[in-house]
Parts: C-alpha cells; structure tokens; sequence
DNA sequence: GATGAATGAGTCTTCATTCAT
DNA sequence: AATGAATGAAGACTCATTCAT
C-alpha cells in the first residue's frame, strides 16, 4: 500500500478547473478528467465518492482559497474604506492570478448542484469579510442596507468586468481597476 | 405536405430553460428536454441542426425578449437619469416576470458553447441602452468610463442579487429595489 | 394529381448507385439517397415499398442492362469462339461505359439481401449467353464443363480486374484486354 | 489491474465474421456483434477505436491467415506448374475450412472503407505468392503478363467458384476442382 | 494506492417509415 | 404525385462506476 499521493488530488483538482473552462460543464467528463489530470479514472473515486462529491470538493476548495486571499491584510481596526478597498484589491489580484477560477465559479455556482450546497464553513469563511460591511454601517458610513448586499455590490461588479475582460481580450483595454473601485465604494456609501 | 407546428419551437424552447433550471448544464440532455417539451427527442433535430445549435439559439431568443424588454418606454430626450432607472426597472420586471430565465442566462453566459459566439443582431439590440450611458457621459452627468462598463454596473448587480433571491427565499427578504437602483446610479454618476 | 414522373425513377436508381460506391452498403440510407436525388424521402415510398424493395430493383435494372448489354451482336451461327470474344468485348464496353455499376454490383450480388433473390426473369435475360458455352461444349470446342462454371471463368476474370484497376489507378496499366480474353478463351477451351 | 481477456477479441472477430455472412452490411451493427460474441458493446471499444478501425482489424486478420495458408508448403525450388497448383489447392482447403470467411471478405473488400485501405504487411505476405508467378513468366512457362494478373486468375475464379457453391448447395454439383485448377493453368501458361 | 478491464445505462443523432396536406 | 413534419426504434459511441489484480 503505497501513501496517499497529494500531488494526484492536486491533479485532478487542476485538470477539473481547466477543462471545465474549456470544455464547460455540459461536456465534462470523469475520464477525460482523468486524462488531463494524467491518472486513471478509477483513480479518482479514491479521493471523491462520485463526480458529484468531486465537484464540491473542487468548489469548496477553491471558495476557500478566495476566501483566504479575500481577507489577507485586512486590519479590525483600519477605517472602514480602506478594508474595503482592500478587499477589492485582494479580489482582483487573486482572480488575476488564477484566471481559470473565474469562469469554474461562475459556472459552478449557477450550477443547480452547487447551489444546492450550503457549507457552514464557507459562510464562516466570508464572515470577517461582512463584518466590516457591518462595522460601515454601524458608523453610518455606509448604506442602512444589509452586508451582503453591500459586499455584492464590490464582488459582483469586479468579478463580471474581469470576466468581460478574459472573454474578450480587447474589451476594457487599458481599464483602470482603481476606478472600479471607487465606483464600488460610491455605490455603497451613506 | 404537414405545417410545421411553432408550438413545438415554443415548447422546446421553454422546456430547455425550464431543466436547465432544474438540473442544470451537466445534467440536461436532449431526450430530456423533449420529455419535457412532450415532442420525440427527435423532432428537436427538425426544428435545430444538433445540440449546441439549439442551446445557441434558445439563448438569443431570450437575449432578445430581454433586450426588447429593457428598452421599453425609453424616450431619447428623457434625462439620462430617468432612463437609467429606467432600465433597470425594466431589467427587473422582466426578470421578475420569467424568473427562469434568470439562471438559463447565467448558465449559458458562462458556458463556453455560448461564450465564443458574437451575435451582431444581439450587439444591435443593446445598442440604444448604450447609447444612454453615452449621452450621460457626453452631458458630464456621468462618470467618463466606456458605456458598457457603466451599463454593466446596472445590469450585473440587478442580476446577481435577483438571482440571490431566487436561490434562497429568505436572502435579502423585504428589499427595495429602489435601493439598489440608487446604488447603481451611486455608483455611476460622475 | 400528377403523372408518374419516371425521371424521378432514374434518379433515385443513378443516386443509389453512385452513393454506394462512394460510402458503401454500411453508410446509406434513404435519405441520403433521397437528398442525392433531388427528390423528398417520401417521394421513395411512391416507387417502391421499402428499402430492402428498392434495392432489389436497382439490382434487377442494372443486372437487366447489363444481360442485355452482353447479349449484342451474338449471332446463333457464328463460331462460338467468336461469340465468347464478343460477349467479353461486350462486358467489358458496359462496365467501362457504367464504372458504377461496377462496385455496386459486386456490393450487392454478395448482401445477403439480393442473394436470396432468385429471379427467374434475370436467369432468362442470361439464357442465350449460357446456350453460347453450351453450343461450345457440343461442338467439342469447349471444356466438358457446366456452362455456367465456363461462363464464369470469362465473366469473374474482367469484372475483378477492371475493378482492381478501378480502385487503384495505376494498376495494370496500358493492360491490353485482348490478351485477358484470350487467357478466358484458353481457360475454357477444350 | 484485470489482465485484458485475449478470448474475447477472438469472440469479437468470430462474431463479426459470422453475423456478416448473415445479414450483411447494411444490416450489422456493434450492438449485435456484440451480443452475438457476449460481451457489452461498450467492451468492444476497449479493443478498437471504433466501428471502422473494427472491421479493418478482422479484414487484416482474415487477410493475414489467408496468406498464411496459401503460401503452406511452397519450395522455392519446385516446378512452377507444381507451385501454382500448390497454391489452389491451398486457397480451396482454407476457404472450404472457413467457409464465412468467403462472403465475408467479398463483401469487405467491395466496401469502400476497406478498399481505401492500402496495409503494407498484407502485400508483404502475398509476395512471396507472387514470387511463383514472376519466375513462371521469366522461365517462359507463363504469359508474358504481369504477375499479379496471373494469380488473379487464379485466386478470382475459385473464389467466385466457390462462393456460387455456398450461395445455392446445388450449383457446380459434384464439381471436381482438380478440372478448375487446370482451366486456371490453361489461362496462364505461355 | 492505483489502474486497465468491463459494463449497463445513457449520450447525441440518424433511420425507415407514416401522416397530413 | 409529392413532400415536409413527425416519431419510435436503432445507430455509434461515451459515461459513471465497479471489479480484479
């Protein structure tokens, strides 16, 4: 019996998050997972029960890897605006370095499976984020409205203009992000 | 010689945005959607030459009727205020009235199949929504940033926080949208 | 309603032998016959009863043609060896004339389909060509053979090597058929 | 890891062979020669890439076990007549030993897919056939022909001989191939 | 732990045929 | 007579999964 190899489950998350952006859910398949990730099919139904199972290990693992880089720096005590751009900034570079995130979120998180999934320990993940959304509108610097909506207003805009963006290549050329921002912060603030 | 029937080009329209809905891109298949549609999984291959041909076309059907339904009741020398609340009411009745189409549509926008296709007939339908922005721009009343990006801080946050509602009741429970709106307009006037 | 259009026949006759020697027994189908002749599957329905009936037909049109392709010129009192030269000239003038006729042929005379049809018109249409071989026989000119085994000897020989050179071009080229003939002729021969 | 069952290729093989003398290729299909040769259809894919590549494998194969037997028991040093007898005999025993195997490579090397199949190792194998009829033509025992159209005379007439044989058991009854073989010498001597 | 073999159920698509006009 | 519409059955092939090694 030879150790578990992490490096395989490594594999198959990565050739997962490719193919999915190459080929797309409808056309995804356990063996061609398996090719790309360049082991055996059967492989995979060591480390997953099933290809449902796999999927939400692929997703809950790469929500976690944002959510961790989402909160990198950010300080309790630091005014609100600052964290949030921030967070902002923390977002965008995390995309800009794992592009194929994108287009595997966006996708898994329309699916009817994902969705379906409620992970405690996602919520847990993403609550300092909304703690300073809730800090804002305590100190009514931002809108009375609830922190999830304020903090969807920053995610979603940044997450479908970067997407526009690796789309289209010449789409927003030359875009300045800071912009981005800031038209997040006038969209939220009191 | 027997006329073909457009119910069924209705029925299998409606049917695909119905499962996909339910069971999602990696789970829909075209003998499915025939069921649903109450057609032979063959008849699809009257109306469509295959698969993807079909899944394109039900996309720009609904692009249409969105586009169609977003423009409704623009007056070209409204003040562009006006119109961009406008338009995004617009946006959410018409979400509001076939909320199935929200998910279809983010499926579909995200699935690769639908990503490489650039339909000019869409482009040209959206082309007076962006013509708003572009006079708010002009009139310095907005933020000088190309068009679509504007637009897209209306359209994405509606969109996202629709489909939020949609996929767990109780989120944002009670919210006005005219709210959110004014976080749109927040976010993109000058 | 309209008379028979016969040049529909001949189109669907032409169109299903061409389409066999270009994708074979294995990869038609009515449909494509029907597009290749110009005329709606349906239109097939009219002239024959089904598939498995329209090729026997095409069979027996084509094996027709060609008896009586064969039988032109035979003098009943010309020397038999005369005769059978004639009859190979003329087999070979057909086939040469016909190139389809040829791979459709051979495809259908080893299907299942056609060799369980025993035409009793198709073995008259033969009959004289036989009496040639039998007069031979008589006369002590030929073998002490079946005729039809004497036949054989000249027919099988030209088809299989104007088949072969149809399939390879450069085979046997510049070949000078008198001298296949007269290989038949010394075959048979007493 | 299973170790791949040899048996069941040769089931495969068998059974295509078998169920095309039967019905044919019009009418043959992967999911009857697999239930004929008992395995799933989906086994059969795990031994060829697809239909084609299938019947090519079993038409090579067949190919190759006939070439086998017709060269038994050649000396490179015997008469030439002797030789070419040899190799009737030789074709006549192997094709009476495998009777399915006649229909079926008539019907194979009629069809386009295998007839755009050009195998080097299969015209390896029948050089040295080939061989017997080239120092047949140098010693001036033979026509001065090329030597393929010599043993085509040979090979052609027993097999289409022996093919109207199987097709109706009454054909050529009592037929004494010792007469055939000659009447192929006749042909070709000089 | 790892994998090729194996398969029943399912995939998309085409088929032969009938129907309504 | 002629044909596009319609479909159940079947086509080739792939799938997710299990098994034996």
């Amino acid at each position: 019996m030879r150790p578990r190899d992490d490096g395989k489950k490594e594999a198959i998350f990565t050739a997962t998050i490719d193919l999915l952006n190459e080929i797309g859910f409808a056309n995804i398949s356990i063996s061609k997972i398996a090719k790309a990730a360049g082991v055996s099919a059967s492989t995979i139904y060591i480390y997953f029960e099933n290809k449902e199972d796999m999927f939400k290990k692929v997703y809950l693992d790469v929500k976690k890897k944002m959510g961790e880089a989402m909160k990198e720096g950010l300080a309790a005590d630091a005014p609100v605006k600052k964290s949030v751009f921030k967070i902002c900034r923390n977002l965008l570079n995390f995309i800009g370095q794992h592009e194929n995130y994108l287009l595997f979120l966006e996708q898994s998180s329309n699916s009817p499976l994902i969705a379906a999934m409620h992970d405690e320990e996602i919520s847990q993940l993403f609550r300092p984020l909304l703690a300073v959304f809730e800090k804002g509108v305590k100190e009514k610097i931002l809108k009375r409205l609830p922190a999830a909506l304020l903090m969807g207003f920053c995610y979603f805009p940044i997450m479908q203009i970067r997407k526009e963006q690796c789309k289209s290549q010449n789409s927003f050329e030359g875009l300045d992000y800071e912009k981005v921002f800031e038209m997040c912060w006038d969209a939220i603030k009191a």
